[in-house]
DNA sequence: ACCACTAAATGAACGGCATTCATTTATTAG
DNA sequence: CTAATAAATGAATGCCGTTCATTTAGTGGT
């Protein structure tokens, strides 16, 4: 259990310990045994993890790496977390956590859905690694995304959605997040057929025909043409309110 | 070099060709050097890779066990794929072309585009592994792909659709359909809040009123209500056909 | 017919990874 | 005071993808 990482009531938390590499110099060896005071904690493990994360991505996201970055053995994570995948979701719930739920509330449902589509998918474009987490995460483990689905289920209940329908409206809509997050990252010139091109004139002409008069990255113009859609059909389902 | 040391000389002058693993029994090794006949090819890697799936899943596929299902040293299969990566690569494109796309041509649009969503969520939600792989694959490496993409934007043109829409139109769905194959391998009780319910009475409420009244796998309710709300909207782009 | 080159296999390594275990030291509960 | 527990070290394990030297077989040029 994730015993909330969150960080606006425990404050910096990692700050307790002085034992952070503050020192440039030679980072002395911690003898073995239990320190006095503790050097690791679940709010420490997730911003080292973050930092590390942005400095290295993913793939320097290794258990070796996270102990050095926080000056320690790697099996001392162990005391605080049973696997890697609990690194992750602590990171995953952090991040859920800056999804901008704020039109939920004062805006009208399809200005707050829009709005929090488009946070969610910027958040996790940048951080595509967890969505295979994500996907098979019970709510449970991850306090600020049980949270966020509170406030946007408060949302489409107060927009007149029928409750039985809530649910899924909300797993379509981030069925779609998650794929278009995918999207981001893709290179600009996947669809670039190359030499096959011949064999394939309708394809290669939608292709050219599009690349002439993008406004942004193409990405985000098959985001926006999803998400219309779905906010319009999804909207369908309100009923006049009570 | 002249053959003096001649290794063969303690064996029974195994005649050539019988090597292939005839013999239900003990495989017996495959001598060093180029065999007459090639063993690999990549149709039997791809071949291999999905039995191996199939019977142990994706992290039972590694290169050592793709190599033992080959009856081949794992080194060998580099003569063949640059990485696993491109293994994953041949798979994905093999199954591809499993994706049903008969409707485009015959049936109208949306019935076309209903079938062609279905069936390709359908056989990637036994396969998500492959989604990261697929999301920032260039389509030149992935003939298969290629031959759906062609078919589909075909099917697009027909219907009527503006040729720069196209494409986007295409990664809408795409995306849609990637991120519900993630949902459909998830837990059943995924939304359960668990000991938190309390604190999340609006979300608790709307997952117990779905629990009672569905037809078939949650997933499914979820995907069907997002893929008719992207069909309807998405359909209204088109023109009048001249 | 020779010879250089390339292709396709073996088998022995390599470094990196997540994870486990025995051990040490400090704190906490009874 | 003492037993249990918590939190650290450090050594070790096993697996994984990949590389390299080597061996053998086919191929193309003169």
């Amino acid at each position: 259990m994730l015993e909330t990482t969150d960080e606006r009531a425990g404050m910096p938390a990692v700050s307790a310990t002085q034992g952070r590499n503050a020192g440039s110099a030679g980072t002395q060896r911690r003898r073995a045994g239990r320190p006095s005071a503790a050097v690791l904690d679940k709010a420490g493990i997730t911003t080292a993890a973050l930092e590390l994360i942005n400095r290295k991505g993913y793939d320097g996201l290794t258990m070796a790496a996270l102990a050095k970055e926080l000056d320690v053995a790697p099996s001392a994570l162990y005391n605080h977390v049973a696997a890697k995948r609990d690194v992750l979701l602590l990171v995953e719930d952090h991040l859920t956590s800056l999804v901008d739920v704020s039109g939920f509330g004062p805006a009208p449902w399809e200005e707050a859905v829009r709005g929090w589509a488009w946070s969610y998918r910027n958040v996790f474009a940048e951080h595509t690694p967890l969505i295979p987490v994500i996907a098979v995460l019970p709510v449970t483990d991850a306090p600020q995304t049980l949270a966020m689905y509170e406030t946007v289920s408060k949302g489409f209940l107060d927009a007149g959605f029928p409750q039985e329908r809530i649910v899924s409206s909300i797993v379509a809509l981030e069925s779609f997040i998650f794929g278009s997050a995918y999207d981001v990252t893709a290179p600009a010139d996947i669809f670039e057929s190359g030499s096959m091109a011949e064999a394939t004139p309708h394809f290669t002409a939608a292709v050219r025909s599009a690349e002439g008069q993008v406004d942004g990255p193409p990405a985000d113009a098959a985001f926006s043409l999803g998400l219309e859609a779905l906010i319009a059909g999804l909207g369908a389902l309100r009923e006049q309110r009570g």
